[in-house]
RNA sequence: CGGGGCGUAGCGCAGCCUGGUUAGCGCGCCUGCCUUGGGAGCAGGAGGUCGCAGGUUCGAAUCCUGCCGCCCCGACCA
């Protein structure tokens, strides 16, 4: 490809409604443009990227077994209705009508219209197991778009459906998937783990999320130092320590006046203890009910476990004044005793001994408080976020925090959908059952976007060579000079003649605008033919990744070329 | 939806508070000259319903009201 003859619009000032580096850079490149909130075009380079990323997988879920099929974006709303989740879905499933007035919704996933393929066309047993996927594009109305492709309301994603006659089968074909997960991310050049996850709204048992390590994440994983244990936060477990029997006595319940200490700090700073010795009253909204939750002062409720402790399917914080106005109680002042509301508890708070919390009343709060005397809550469990001091629930070892950004997540769906849809096949003995499913997804675009968060500098863009749009970029220096221009489009064919996807850089400018145009589109080999050509007869070869500079003759270049490539696939290529 | 910010040329911004000539600047774009190893220089030029709709005023980019759009923080998630 000729640049000359590519939509390449590249900008040189960082654009404000970028804020983080991959949306900078992919816009800055040339790669995407923005539509509306949440909906990019792709540009030339863009496209080719994401194909790039799309070969890999369909590659991979293909030598695992999974037959590519393609079903539709608009799904009529009885599928939606049969599984329920017309209902539970929310304002994220895109609904409409059509002129009869139909209700339709766009697919933000497609459960509802696979498990229908599989109880019209898989029947017996013997057909099992299935797994089915489809690479489209997905939408969802998102609540808060944001970050370029990072988190678009349009997406490019690969979904893969498993059918199974039993858990076991289940079991199998989600290990399958998870292996082809690996070579995928592996095979794309980036640095990633697989996590234990909460399993959200899709629902199911068990299920990994596939986190590409990046600073940016939107997401925190715990990694183990010792063992191979890796989890999400949201899911993470607590593991408490051996109870060390603390013999302290417990004093009777008093009240204490502490105006104006609603913050832990303040309230530990006046009565001269540690945010340790506070129970902190937190009010959430649970399924629209007010629900109060304790941890330990110097720790952060973890929404996700207290949402799956409550079996809710909905969380949310309450505001300071909603708190006021649904239960009378006073923010910054509230605590256990007593409470009008919901109770639940996390373990560590069940083994505080003379804590310390509000007492239902302005600029009040009790001392000598004991759980299991002074309350009791009407559950208790898991409820806080995990940290560094804990230690691993595998192994006990030390544990480590990352940023991640979630690409894939796989699920163990069990018989959630196909029995909700009536979707059985007939069993080796005869009896109808229901497929026991699983559900795969990746972020197509979106591992285009982590990719940059974690591969680029202050030039640019520095693509991992398996995702690269071309491998190699030939700059012509000397547009104007027949020798060097007949080097360079030599260089170009010859590359091409060895299957080598080059871009030669033909352009009418100036060195230095090609120097940072290469970077910036983050191509990983660049050659350039110019002065060094025309004096000594050298092809200077350097790469983006490194900054490393290899001088090459002429006759040389492309053979020479060809083979780093080649060399260098090979490293993804084998794993 | 709650909280915060922003809409002025393709992009990045100034002007607005304190209303008043043809609304500026940098980048990009077009023409010519010159230049050619890290986003050169000179000269000339094109490009704007100042987000939209009302209102106040002799006069509105500027003040007021409403609406729309975009971005950031939270819930959501590939």
């Amino acid at each position: 490809m000729r640049y000359s003859q590519l939509l390449v619009p590249t900008i040189k000032e960082t654009p404000a409604e970028a804020e983080v580096i991959s949306h900078q850079l992919l816009l800055r490149a040339g790669y995407i443009r923005k539509l509306t909130s949440g909906l990019y075009t792709y540009l030339p380079l863009g496209l080719m990227a994401l194909q790039k990323v799309a070969a890999i997988v369909r590659e991979e879920m293909n030598r695992a077994g999974a037959q590519e099929l393609l079903m539709p974006m608009v799904q009529p709303a009885d599928l939606w209705q049969e599984s329920g989740r017309w209902q539970k879905y929310g304002p994220e499933l895109l609904r409409f009508k059509d002129r009869h007035g139909r209700d339709y919704c766009l697919g933000p996933t497609h459960e509802e219209v696979i498990t229908d393929i599989a109880r019209r066309e898989l029947q017996s047993y013997r057909q099992l197991p299935t797994n089915l996927y489809q690479i489209q594009t997905k939408f969802r109305d998102e609540i808060r778009p944001r970050f370029g492709l990072m988190r678009g309301r349009e997406f490019v994603m690969k979904d893969a459906y498993s059918f199974d006659a039993d858990d076991k089968g289940a079991s199998l074909s989600y290990e399958k998937m998870k292996e082809a997960y690996h070579r995928i991310f592996t095979r794309c050049g980036l640095s990633f783990r697989a996590v234990e996850a909460d399993t959200g709204s899709i629902g199911g048992s068990y299920s990994h999320e596939f986190m590409v390590l990046a600073d940016t994440g939107e997401d925190t994983l715990v990694i183990c130092n010792d063992c191979d244990y890796a989890a999400n936060v949201e899911k993470a477990a607590v593991v408490l320590p051996e109870a060390d029997g603390s013999s302290e006595e417990k004093q009777p319940l008093a009240r204490v006046e502490t105006p104006g200490m609603k913050k832990v700090e303040r309230v530990a700073d006046f009565l001269g203890v540690s945010p340790r010795d506070i129970i902190k009253t937190m009010i959430f909204l649970v399924d629209g009910e007010p629900v109060a939750a304790l941890v330990r002062g110097d720790r952060q409720v973890q929404e996700v476990k207290l949402k799956n402790l409550l079996h809710a399917t909905e969380v949310e914080p309450m505001a300071d004044d909603e708190v006021w106005k649904r239960t009378k109680l006073p923010v910054g002042y509230m605590g256990p005793v007593d409470i009008p509301i919901r109770l639940v508890a996390d373990q560590e708070v069940m083994r505080m001994v003379n804590g310390v919390t509000g007492a239902n009343e302005k600029g009040m709060h009790l001392t000598g408080v004991n759980p299991g005397r002074d309350f009791e809550p009407e559950l208790v469990g898991d409820l806080r976020q995990i940290t560094t001091e804990d230690g691993c629930p595998v192994c006990g070892g030390g544990l480590s925090l990352t940023e991640g950004i979630e690409v894939g997540h796989i699920f163990k769906l069990g018989t959630t959908y196909s029995k909700a849809m009536k979707a059985t096949f007939q069993d080796r003995d005869g009896v109808e059952k229901p497929f026991v499913m699983g559900c795969y997804g990746i972020g197509v675009s979106r591992v285009v976007a982590a990719a940059i968060e974690q591969n680029h500098d202050e030039n640019g863009i520095i693509f991992p060579l398996p995702l690269a749009p071309f491998q190699v970029i030939v700059l012509n220096l000397g547009v104007k000079d027949a020798a060097i221009s007949r080097a360079a489009e030599q260089l170009y064919s010859d590359l091409q003649g060895r299957g080598v996807e080059v871009l030669l850089d033909d352009r009418d400018e100036r060195p230095g605008s090609k120097f940072k145009d290469a970077d910036l589109l983050g191509i990983p080999y660049r050659a350039t033919v110019g002065k060094t050509f025309a004096k000594e007869g050298m092809i200077e070869l350097r790469l983006r990744a490194s900054g490393e500079t290899i001088m090459l003759p002429f006759a040389e270049a492309g053979a020479g070329i060809a083979a780093m490539i080649e060399q260098e696939l090979q490293k993804v290529q084998d794993v």
